[in-house]
RNA sequence: GGGGAUAUAGCUCAAUGGGAGAGCGUCCGCCUUGCACGCGGAAGGUUGCCGGUUCAAGUCCGGCUAUCUCCA
């Protein structure tokens, strides 16, 4: 049965059963800051379970793409050895939100796999959690008691996805392979051999793991399955490992086509990087770009293992980027994200495979300057440490130097360091919003948003939390807007009578609740109560500033898909009150010139008082009218498209201004590369741009103009000829200061002083100088020993209240007396430091400067 | 989110706390019928930004920004 038949056939079988069917979420779990990417086919449904807030459906069915690949449940280094893990891969899912639970589950799984796929029961065994004995009884029905394996915590309690979340006892069903496959007669599922393996996992929610690590009991139990496509297809496909699958197979034989190698000869680097390149694509589909920090990090490291493997198999050429359209033609249709995508994640794989041979081909220079210092021919773990950490160089690659210099590796001392470094990473990392709960209500309830249409409303409290100098204030429903989608939480205050509260800041978490953070101004935290009204009142210039700038924000959006091309992808971006910033992926070179256009076509925009419209619709309805979607993830749920005239369509959570005239002023104030094709407009608005203008721009130009005593118009031209100007002036000066050094060392040279060293003459030349720069003393030293072998000066000079002096001797005498050394003889009387030639320094407090020139001349005789 | 590293001329990089350099590139001149090479010379620097220590900071310390990298 072909990949794509099991796909449909499990959504159709539970559709059949009152499942909705809903689309896979994107890799980038949406406003969850606990994931880095979606591991499980149930992160989309989080707070479903772990809230009470209205449900669409009771029922779901999905077929979730997901990425095991950083952070929690990485399965990145397990890839090529096992035939059974990816990074990448799709999982089949039903769940029942407080709606159905064991019994119907586990029924449904039996009919699905027995009488739909058609598996032999006889094949199949069952695990359970070891304490959950309903489960067992469900299974008995269709199972002899031995067939049924209880098993612990590690392999039958599932949960949560990231670091708090649903989680609960689970029953996995098990294909059996024959006991040839095993590792003798009493092997059972759940052993690491390749007899049984695990291709259905129906966990059931009962749990809510809090912050702290506690257990509380879910506010909606449920089910939640997954069953990995990848091995599923390779059970009905009857074949070894799931990289011999309809899925894997056609990369398999085009990476064959490029090697000069087999993938008979060589399984694990054609599974790494067959592996690797679905994540790889799947990931820039999703809008994640290689970078060095969080997700585009790990991204970046798939790819440059796809590449080690690569380089294993002797592709020392970009190849990767040829093998994306592999997997668009395979996946392309059942994601068509992939094939709107696919110049650009061609694009990105090539640069980021040059990217990576650039590092092997400099890993040379670095292993070599770092590895010098080693000795007995060993490189200590420490050295490995600083090799594979700071500069980030494989291990294949260290071994293989290492090698070629004929160098032992000490890596048991390495993976020491690489365990100090993981404790040290996991204890001092914290993820979400620090609290601390005072009171709450029984029901936890998604936060309703209501500022859309208005700044103010009335809101029942249902939680008050303390977290670092601040609190954190929960209610039933809220104008205040946090922050989400680049545009900053809202500021405002609370108020109830004989209580203020100022809102400083406004955020929300994964299960969709409104943090109000902020201080205390007038009343006590004590005499509030659970379910009392407060007025919730947002800052009102603020909201029109920031909503003034996310139109804008949409309206530069637009002026660069204009002026450049529809390639500009947004990357990211911040609406502030103050200014805002666009993030865009781009290919193309950008100038001034480019820049102005853009802010040209954005202010005809704004003179064109376009009406700003707001609708609500499903997903693909607004994709389908042309609005532009990237940062959407809830793909069943309505979004709203906010149009902009009738030239500019985005889906948006944001607020927004109800014409583009009231944007008023528009001013792109910095435009920088930040990375590779990666580039940044910061722009202000309205109020800002007037003071900018009005206060600093022109201020600043009657300032100059005043001063300068020349029209605004023509400082540039006057400024052009006034640094002409002082060009040649300070090569006048010089020219002058050379001649006054001339005359000075003229000067000085006339009142030598005689030292007899061992019957040889040296002239010891001093001079008190009114100079107050080192430099010029230093070069006045300089012509004296030039001028005069056999020569040694001391010149003194006066900064401030300060003497300070400069000691040097002619370079014939160098071997013979070092200035250094005299100078520190001295140190009762000054302090410097220099060479064998040259000191410079300063003289202590109080010195009788006689004195201590005979002190000088004393230790030039008997040094 | 946490750790390590780097930031010096247009580019690639030097400079034990002691007077900012090299190679390549650019410009000018010489040589040559012309080009390349060769020779001679010149221009080019806020040593990422801010603060501190010091007689003295590219160098040491702290903060910020950016880039690289490892770990979550």
């Amino acid at each position: 049965m072909e990949s794509k038949s099991i796909r449909e056939l499990y959504l159709k079988f539970f559709e059949s059963k009152g499942h909705k069917i809903v689309k896979s979420s994107s890799l980038i779990p949406f406003e969850d800051p606990t994931l880095l990417f979606t591991n499980a086919g149930m992160v989309q449904f989080k707070k479903f379970w772990a809230t009470d807030i209205p449900l669409p459906y009771k029922r779901a069915t999905t077929c979730q793409k997901c990425l095991r690949a950083g952070g929690k449940d990485s399965d990145l280094e397990k890839i090529g050895a096992s035939g059974k893990h990816h990074t990448f891969f799709e999982m089949l899912g039903n769940f029942s939100f407080g709606d159905y639970f064991k019994k119907e589950a586990i029924e449904w799984a039996y009919e699905f796999v027995v009488e739909k796929l058609k598996i032999s029961e006889n094949k199949l065994w069952i695990s359970y959690f070891k304490d959950d004995l309903e489960t067992k009884q469900i299974w008995k029905k269709f199972f002899p008691e031995e067939k049924l394996i209880p098993l612990g915590e590690k392999d039958n309690f599932w949960g949560p996805a990231g670091d708090t979340g649903p989680c609960g006892p689970c029953t996995e069903i098990y294909y059996d392979f024959g006991k040839e496959k095993g590792c003798g007669d009493s092997c059972k599922p759940g052993c690491n051999c390749d007899r049984f393996l695990e291709f259905w996992n129906l966990v059931f929610p009962q749990y809510n793991k809090e912050l702290n690590g506690s257990l509380s009991p879910l506010k909606r139990r449920g089910v939640d399955t997954g069953m990995g496509l990848e091995r599923i297809s390779r059970i009905l496909q009857g074949v070894e490992t799931n990289y011999d699958t309809d899925l894997f197979l056609p990369i398999i034989k085009a990476i064959e086509e490029f090697s000069s190698f087999s993938y008979k000869e060589n399984q694990r680097n054609f599974r790494i990087i067959s592996d690797h390149i679905r994540g790889i694509v799947f990931a820039i589909s999703d809008g994640v770009l290689p970078s060095n920090e969080g997700r585009g990090y790990v991204l970046r490291r798939i790819i440059r293992k796809a590449c080690l493997s690569g380089l294993d198999i002797e592709l020392k050429e970009p190849f990767l980027f040829k093998l994306s359209k592999v997997v668009i033609k395979i996946m392309g249709d059942v994601y068509p994200e992939l094939i709107e995508n696919k110049d650009l994640v061609e694009k990105v794989i090539h640069e980021e495979e040059e990217k990576f041979h650039y590092l092997v081909t400099s890993s040379r220079k670095i292993f070599f300057d770092v590895v010098k210092k080693e000795e007995n021919q060993e490189i200590k773990g420490e050295t490995l440490f600083k090799l594979y950490d700071t500069y980030g160089i494989p291990k294949d690659l260290i071994e293989e130097l290492a090698f070629q210099y004929n160098m032992k590796v000490n890596w048991p001392e390495f993976e020491k360091y690489m365990k100090k470094q993981k404790e040290l990473s996991r204890t001092k990392s914290k993820i979400g919003i620090k609290k601390k709960e005072i009171m709450t209500s029984d029901k936890i309830i998604e936060s309703q948003f209501v500022g859309y249409d208005k700044i103010s409303e009335k809101g029942k409290l249902k939680g008050i939390y303390e977290g670092e100098n601040n609190y954190l204030f929960v209610f039933d429903k809220t104008p205040f807007y946090p922050e989400r989608g680049g545009q900053i939480g809202d500021r405002g205050v609370i108020l109830k009578n004989g209580f203020k509260f100022k809102v400083l800041d406004t955020q929300i978490d994964e299960k969709g609740i409104i943090y109000h953070i902020g201080n205390v101004l007038e009343g006590e935290i004590e005499n509030l109560k659970i379910d009392e009204e407060f007025y919730l009142n947002v800052d009102e210039e603020l909201r029109k500033q920031i909503s003034i700038n996310h139109t804008s924000t949409h309206l530069l959006h637009y002026a660069l898909r204009e002026i450049i091309g529809k390639e500009v992808r947004q990357a990211g971006s911040y609406v502030g009150d103050d200014k805002l910033r666009f993030d865009f992926v781009c290919f193309t070179d950008i100038n001034e010139d480019t820049i102005k256009k853009v802010e040209n076509l954005v202010w005809e925009k704004i003179f064109e008082k376009a009406p700003v419209l707001v609708e609500e619709m499903q997903l693909n309805e607004a994709i389908e009218k042309g609005a532009i979607a990237l940062f959407t993830e809830k793909y069943g749920e309505k979004v709203r498209v906010i149009s902009t005239g009738n030239f500019h369509k985005e889906v948006c959570g944001g607020t927004h201004l109800k014409n583009t005239g009231d944007i008023f002023l528009f001013h792109i104030t910095s435009f920088s590369t930040i990375g590779k094709n990666l580039k940044r407009i910061e722009a202000i608005t309205y109020k800002n741009c007037l003071k900018y203008f009005l206060n600093s721009m022109i201020e600043n130009l009657k300032n100059i103009s005043n001063l300068l005593k020349t029209p605004p118009e023509k400082i540039y031209i006057r400024i052009e000829r006034m640094m002409e100007d002082l060009k040649e002036k300070e090569k006048l000066i010089e020219k002058y200061v050379n001649m006054e050094i001339e005359n000075l060392v003229e000067k000085i040279l006339k009142a030598p002083q005689k030292v007899i060293k061992e019957e040889k003459e040296i002239k010891f030349f001093y001079e008190k100088l009114n100079i107050k720069d080192r430099e010029y003393v230093s070069k006045i030293a300089d012509k004296i020993v030039e001028k005069e072998k056999n020569s040694i000066v001391f010149l003194t000079f006066k900064i401030d209240d300060k003497n300070y002096f400069v000691f040097k001797i002619s370079d014939n005498l160098k071997n013979e007396i070092s200035a250094i050394k005299i100078v520190k003889n001295l140190s009762k009387y000054l302090k410097g430091g220099g060479n064998e030639k040259f000191v410079s320094g300063i003289l202590n407090e109080g010195i009788e400067l006689n004195f201590l020139i005979e002190k000088i001349k004393k230790s030039i005789k008997n040094e």
